[in-house]
DNA sequence: CTCGTTATGTTATTTTATAACATTTCAATC
DNA sequence: GATTGAAATGTTATAAAATAACATAACGAG
């Protein structure tokens, strides 16, 4: 353990438009079969293929979004007639919840990759309302802050989620523009 | 049942359970009809009702659920035969969130009444699992870290959802027990 | 192989939210 | 006090998000 992930400096943070996407959803699907590994846990094609649609996207998708994706794509290796149905998604998300491969955005009803896989956290997002993207950051002023209410109330917290929705810099030079 | 444990500092505001809760609704609408009198917009009969049954219910209630309990009560005062369609509740729910009267709860699709209704922010939430209570709190060093965050990447901050989810300190006594 | 567990398929329904258009209410102006 | 344009509410229908309940298939330990 004790590796230090890279923190972004500054707006690298929705460094989205330009770059490799290929070469980070391969990485976050190499980084989950060693996690699932490591748990246990069984990253089945299906699950995967979940996983990798929504990396694919890049901004947070909602569920349909991944059904209808799945659908087109042809469920897993099933090559077979009836279309994937909601409960298919819905589990494969709740997996990949579970062991912190992705993220729910409350405030949009969508799912995200995680950025951070390997550690334990709930992610904090910063979701431009026009472009979409939602850049996952993990600032310690921000949780210290909050675990120290907590312990002043007496809340024992299981679950934290901070999003704050607005404009991203790039989006914020284009409306000046 | 257990006995009463001893209540850690800070819970007032989890103090829910045993005050009085008609007068935190009374003024509650006191300070609407107030706030809505100096930004000229019309706490009409069906806004203050809903606003009403958002605050009776003292923690996040659901728009079906406002619904339901408005077409129990009647709409407003009209007395006549169909009831209220989820339209007529959403409206007002959108009014009141416009102006500050109430908050959405976005982990748990509800609303609750805003503990702080002069003031422009956005609240945040310690939520209990277990009794469903959601305390709002309003925390500078919270909302400080956030700012900072923005800042540093160059996001302009346009709403910020701040929920906790976890057990209250009563809850966490009762589990102990 | 076999058997229990886990994963997925399938059908139906529930819950949450909004679109689109009709009607009513309000209050400002004539 | 009638006219009228805007705001609020009523009404009908549907969209979008999520889950319940039960059936089948795959998987892996023994």
């Amino acid at each position: 353990m004790a590796h230090t992930p890279p923190i972004p400096e500054g707006s690298e943070v929705f460094e989205a438009a330009g770059h490799d996407h290929d070469h980070c959803v391969d990485h976050a699907l190499q980084a989950a079969e060693t996690i699932c590994t490591r748990e246990g846990a069984r990253l089945t094609p299906l699950r995967r293929q979940v996983l990798e649609l929504v990396w694919r996207s890049h901004e947070p998708i909602g569920a349909y979004d991944v059904l209808a994706r799945l659908q087109r794509e042809g469920a897993s290796d099933a090559e077979d007639g009836r279309p994937a149905a909601p409960p298919t998604v819905y589990r494969a998300l709740d997996f990949l919840l579970k062991y912190g491969l992705v993220h729910r955005i409350e405030s949009l009803n969508a799912y995200v990759g995680c950025a951070h896989p390997q550690e334990d956290h709930n992610g904090q997002f910063l979701i431009c309302r026009t472009c979409g993207t939602a850049a996952e950051i993990e600032d310690d002023a921000i949780s210290a802050a909050i675990r120290d209410n907590a312990k002043r109330i007496g809340f024992a917290v299981d679950r934290v989620t901070v999003e704050v929705s607005g404009l991203c810099p790039r989006c914020r030079s284009d409306a000046h523009a």
